[in-house]
DNA sequence: CGCACGGTTGACCTGTATCAAGCCGGGTGG
DNA sequence: CCACCCGGCTTGATACAGGTCAACCGTGCG
């Protein structure tokens, strides 16, 4: 069977409950159904979509893990954020009609993809799924408030300590431990997120690993205290 | 006349084509001023919510400056923005029906009151509203990005460059000068925006003003060579 | 097996922060 | 109307976090 052709079908998929409202009538649910157009794989290293093209659908990550990243005419880029199962891309497409920055897949992935027409029409019709793509795009802004946060008043420490801890909480909401993860991105890439370059991101990781709180082996970090990585983000030495 | 109960209309307001749809027709025109429930005044330093407040309305400025900030727990805080009118602040708190960043007035403010409930039972008939409001989040998240960009990949001077050429092009939109503006802010709110001490913005002034770029008086402002800044958010020199 | 890419580590440099002193200008009270 | 005061701004001297450059290592893929 062709997996282009496969019937999706939100109403049992496991990742539901991350990607739609909850609380839908069995009706409402069949409908919902139908805004899954179909699915897209991604290989690693692919695009899901390039600045500059145009918009037409979101797309759920259904497995694999992405980074988008917006580049200045200079050459340079900067990965505004990791994306994993269950979470939503392409939002920045609706304002202009195309796509303001890139989405790569860092393993290979498998998107649902929803027109975004027909998520308007159906979402005029489903108050549900009306005010949750609201909600999608409200949490969006305030992760990005967070992200501003971090760039406009961490230190390269606390910078890191909390992308993990994010991570990690990330994954721990899909069924992942607490304490250990393989990273899906280079040094590079996180510090790019981090506004850092990766010699430092390197060796912050290295003075973790140093002071005990976490064991590090390449992509693999299991995190040992947990607690003081808390501190670290709350920044506790005086700040005036 | 009571201004609380001025029957305000968006029909004819001179805002209307930066906050409200266009190509819309009297009819629907005339539903999209039921929106508005009232207006509210807030003085200059008073604060329009507050991180942690229910969330209930998004607010379209009609005169005034506003700043919105997020806190951390240690108090750290970070200025996520400055907004000024036609433009649309409130979207932080649809997610968790609870504001995530406070709105700060930075000159005495007058904004319309649009409870979002409303917005969205209104945006389920008339489509052009619907999209609107979609634009007007994705509008958002690609600001951001842009800020993302600006904090985690810039210098000093770009970010400053770039914020003054930002500022004074979205004053040109409402019809003030392209090359003239008068800093609503000071210079420790516009560091804490751009990631920066206030020294630090201050000596970035004084270089500018010095390299001739631009006449600094305070908080008046004259761009005296926009290609210069331009050249300078450009990162001319190279950058490998 | 070997190459190439990603990661680590060291030495040194620089941009920005920090600390500190003084200035400017607008608002207030005598 | 002037003097004073205070918040905001500027400027200088110095410190330091993180960037840069460079060498080397490790590992996984072809």
């Amino acid at each position: 069977m062709n997996p282009q052709t496969i019937k999706v079908a939100c109403s049992n998929c496991n990742l539901r409950e991350l990607c739609m409202p909850v609380g839908m009538s069995d009706e409402q649910l069949q409908r919902i159904d139908d805004i899954v157009a179909t699915r897209r794989k991604v290989k690693r290293g692919g695009t899901l979509f390039h600045s500059g093209e145009p918009f037409t659908s979101l797309y759920a990550i259904r497995t694999g893990f992405f980074k988008t990243l917006v580049a200045t005419e200079d050459g340079r880029d900067q990965v505004t954020g990791f994306q994993m199962a269950g979470e939503i891309i392409g939002l920045d497409g609706i304002v202009n009609d195309h796509h303001t920055c890139d989405a790569v897949a860092l393993e290979d992935a498998d998107v649902c993809v929803m027109p975004f027409d027909r998520i308007e029409e159906l979402s005029r019709e489903v108050n549900a799924l009306q005010h949750h793509v609201h909600k999608i795009m409200s949490r969006e802004i305030v992760r990005e408030h967070g992200v501003i946060l971090l760039l406009g008043s961490m230190r390269a420490e606390e910078r890191l300590a909390a992308f993990l801890l994010n991570l990690v909480q990330r994954l721990h909401a899909r069924g992942f431990s607490q304490s250990e993860l393989v990273l899906r991105m280079t040094r590079e890439e996180i510090g790019s997120y981090l506004g850092l370059k990766l010699e430092t991101v390197s060796r912050t990781f290295s003075k973790f690993a140093e002071e005990g709180v976490m064991e590090v082996k390449q992509r693999h970090v299991r995190i040992l205290d947990t607690q003081a990585l808390q501190r670290i983000v709350n920044h506790q030495q005086a700040c005036q």
